[in-house]
This record gives structure tokens, sequence and C-alpha cells, in this order.
DNA sequence: GCCCAGGTCTCCG
DNA sequence: CGGAGACCTGGG
């Protein structure tokens, strides 16, 4: 079954450039696929599969969106999800009637126009993908989620191309470290030659792969994940410390990228240099101090504040005199 | 071959 | 509580 349809900007306060928003380097989940002019991915609603393909023809227009499915699912559904995954709720001119008041922000707007908060479409593999991230190049842990979910996901075939889900806590808790741990766990006898490859090391994600297990399994016994949206920002930020793999800058990842919790201000080396710089004349901050200043100047904007800051950065040059006063 | 980047964990005071 | 060093891997 495919259905078609549109979301108009009417439909939405604001401005949204969908190719900026899918590849400013927002943490935590991969980019969706580009092909044939469509953004595309996988998505599950309930226990139904859905291929989701989605453009938009000219920046700030209108979007198209094909929605493949074998089940039955309600148009409704979909766009709601979509509307979530792009933060089409959330109103940006008010965002940047914001910005505007604070010298230092104002001129993120005109780097930034339409860039949204892009949210996970499944809070483990937020979890799990973040655990990666840490300590860890873009492409490297890009590279580990796909392998992952190729190895242990859902398959769904569409025009011969296979898409694969994100596997459920239940499924990663159990896969095998590292390739000893398969080979232990291996019924047959197989060639001396053999190459283990469904075990979680292989995929590149290093020592993380026993905090990945770990936090699976914590996250099927433990955790009820919409218990998590309900709960005050702190008490979030908590439970995710609990989980190995995790410290502040996964945690404030997490909460915002997986659960749209606005007030987050996640801190990574350069988001520290970028407060140092622009708020304590470039004086060196802790990256706990800079995630307190972020949060208490910000409040339930720092995490869009973060996203805006980012990337005005790397656009407007900031972040490269930032990489040069580092390098002497 | 060597060194570096990048958050968290662990250990030590 | 704060600081120092180890951790896996890919890239320069």
């Amino acid at each position: 079954m495919k259905i078609g349809f549109e979301i108009d900007p009417k439909e939405y306060k604001g401005p949204f450039n969908l190719d900026l928003t899918i590849n400013s380097g927002q943490t935590s989940q991969p980019a969706w696929l580009m092909k044939d002019g469509y953004f595309q991915e996988l998505l599950r609603f309930d226990n139904k599969l859905c291929l989701i393909k989605i453009q938009q023809e000219n920046v700030e227009g209108t979007l198209n969106i094909e929605a493949e499915t074998e089940a039955d699912l309600e148009l409704e559904s979909i766009r709601t999800k979509l509307m979530d995954i792009f933060s089409l709720n959330d109103d940006l001119n008010d965002f940047y009637d914001f910005l505007r008041k604070d010298s230092e922000l104002k001129p993120t707007i005109d780097f930034c126009s339409g860039l949204r908060l892009f949210k996970a479409h499944d809070p483990f593999e937020c979890i799990i993908s973040s655990i990666s991230s840490a300590n860890c190049s873009i492409i490297r842990w890009n590279r580990s989620i796909r392998d992952i979910k190729s190895k242990w996901g859902e398959e769904y075939n569409s025009n011969s191309n296979s898409w694969y889900t994100f596997p459920s806590p239940d499924i990663l808790k159990n896969v095998p470290e590292h390739d000893l741990e398969e080979m232990d766990r291996c019924e047959t006898n197989l060639p001396d030659d053999h190459s283990f490859e469904k075990n979680l090391k292989s995929c590149g994600v290093g020592y993380r792969a026993k905090f990945m297990i770990k936090t699976a399994e914590i996250v099927q016994n433990q955790i009820n994940i919409d218990a998590i949206h309900k709960m005050s920002y702190n008490n979030a930020f908590e439970t995710m410390l609990d989980l190995p793999g995790v410290g502040p800058k996964v945690a404030d990842c997490i909460l915002f990228y997986g659960f749209g919790f606005k007030e987050a201000f996640p801190v990574d080396v350069w988001i520290g240099r970028i407060v140092s710089e622009m708020y304590f004349q470039g004086k060196e901050i802790k990256p706990l101090k800079a995630r307190e200043f972020g949060m208490k100047k910000f409040a339930n904007r720092a995490g869009y504040v973060q996203l805006y800051m980012f990337h005005y950065a790397r656009k407007s040059g900031l972040l490269d005199r930032i990489r040069q006063l580092n390098k002497s």
C-alpha cells in the first residue's frame, strides 16, 4: 500500500528547511538516506513497518511525502509522527524573537533559518547511538549503527532494496559482545578460518560494546520509555546517568534528540569552546559549568540555542578560528 | 608506525 | 568532590 500526501507550510509556525534539519550534523541519529530526490527512512508504528520518503521542492516550501507499508496505517498517524520528528509544532518565529534580544545570538538566525530539532524516531535507538557517539567520530558511529541494524534489525524490502529497523532492547541485550563470545555460543563446528561477524565489537563500537548490552538489559527490565516522557527534566537526567556509557553529555543528547526535552543543553568540547568564545571572552570553561550556564540562561530554549550556536559556528568561521586557537 | 580526537569510567587523593 | 589516565578505532 502506498499513501501520498503533503504538509503545507501553513500547518506550522515559522520556516522549515528539511535539508538543513537533516544534514546539520545533529547527533544521535544517522542522517536519512538521500535517494531519487527523497530523504528516506524505515519507521516503525507500534509493530507496523513503514518506509517514508520525504522531499521539499524548494527551501521552506511544501513537503511531499510518500509512505509505503504492508500494514494498515492511518494517514493521520504518519502525519503526526513526521510533525513530531521534524519538530514542526515548534514555533520558530517565537524563537527568533528570543534570539534577536541576545546580541550574541542574533547573528545565528541568518545562518540557521528553518533549522529545527531533528528528533529520533525510536528513543531506544537514540540511547544506543548516543552511547556509540561518545568519544567517537560521526562517520564511525554512523557506520556502527548501520551495521547493528543490518545484523539484528527487522528487514523490510522495497524495490529490491533492503531496509532494517533498529533491534529492540530484548534482542540487543542478548547479542554476543565480541568474537570469542560468539564462538562459544556457536553450536556447530566451523572452519578454522571462519570470521565471526555477528557480535557487537565487529560493528566497530570498541569498548562501548559492553555498555550497550548492559544498557539494553536495563532499558528492557527497569525503564519505561513512556514514563521518561512524563518525568521532570532532572529526574529524566538522573535516570539516564544510571545507564552505563551515559555521562552528562550523552544524557542531554538522549533527552533532547530522543525525548524532546527542550531544556537540555548538551555540551561537547566544541560547544564548550563556542560558549567560552561567545560569552566568556575566550576564557576556558568546564563542560559542566557551560551546561549550567546554558540551562540557566536559555531555559526551555537551551536545546535549540545549542543547535543554532553550533551550526552558526560552523558556517560563520567561528569554529575555524577556535580550531586555530587550540593549535597554538 | 605514530599520534591524535572524542566522552565516560575508574582510580586516587 | 575534582583531576588524571585508560579506553577502541579510524584518519592524518
